[in-house]
DNA sequence: AAATAAATGTTTGCATACTAATGAATGAGG
DNA sequence: CCTCATTCATTAGTATGCAAACATTTATTT
């Protein structure tokens, strides 16, 4: 039967609208950058240089959605790039100056984005979201 | 101090992963809809004819985004459109005999989906998790 | 009732991200 | 050496999302 079926109450249903929520609340405190561009920057931040694939796989992403970010990175002059001279199937991606400064920033306006997200939530309860999510 | 954040703990990271995670199950059981095409499908079945921006809201959409969703229907021809005589300025949106036929296969996938997603979460585990997605 | 303003419904254009398919470089085994 | 499988990166095509624009209806004012 198509009847006991409620859309509202589907797992991949709620997971749209709560990161829906989420994205809004990402682009009212940071504009400049994307999550996903912002995931890349942090990442980036703490492991140092790394080729474009690898750094990609750090943070989840397929490699061609990992190449369309870092373009838009390095056109905002935020990341740079360098064939490996020991391979030259590798791009090495780093930080630039500018980079840096604006991933510094980033991360404290990412944690009042966590915390605004998270607002009609008690610590435990974040803990235990996180948790969950982890096991999906 | 940018050193005690850690993007993998982060809410919204977390959120992308599950979603991604979700998708992948979606894409393996519905290869014909997408998400977001199958969720304006459910409502229409439940809801019968509505306007375009109306059907959008029922499934917290954009009424820009609902406008490309239902044209990508109407190519697969699950849906038609015809102008409210009352108000030019709506389109009201029905199902079709084949539409309707798709959507009814779609729900009873739709349930092995979500019961895929949430394999690895006890019945208890899902109800929590859909409330604290709720109040995000 | 005509004119204007405000609200609502839809569409267009642009940016982002994801997938599948392809090309280039590397390295392992014959 | 080769050639073959693997890895890295790119290209092309599709879906979703938002901001701004346009059209129609409804409300308000004169």
């Amino acid at each position: 039967m198509a009847n006991d079926y409620r859309l509202d109450d589907q797992v991949g249903y709620k997971l749209r609208l709560a990161t829906q929520r989420h994205l809004e609340i990402f682009s009212q405190h940071m504009s400049d950058v994307t999550p996903t561009q912002f995931s890349i920057l942090a990442r980036l931040y703490e492991v140092g240089e790394t080729s474009q694939n690898q750094l990609g796989r750090l943070v989840a992403m397929d490699a061609a959605t990992t190449k369309g970010v870092i373009s838009r990175l390095l056109e905002k002059q935020l990341v740079v790039a360098r064939v490996d001279p020991n391979d030259l199937r590798r791009r090495q991606i780093s930080l630039t100056d500018a980079g840096r400064e604006v991933t510094i920033a980033s991360i404290e306006k990412a944690k009042k984005i966590t915390a605004e997200t998270a607002a009609r939530l008690t610590e435990r309860d974040v803990q235990r979201l996180l948790a969950l999510l982890d096991k999906i």
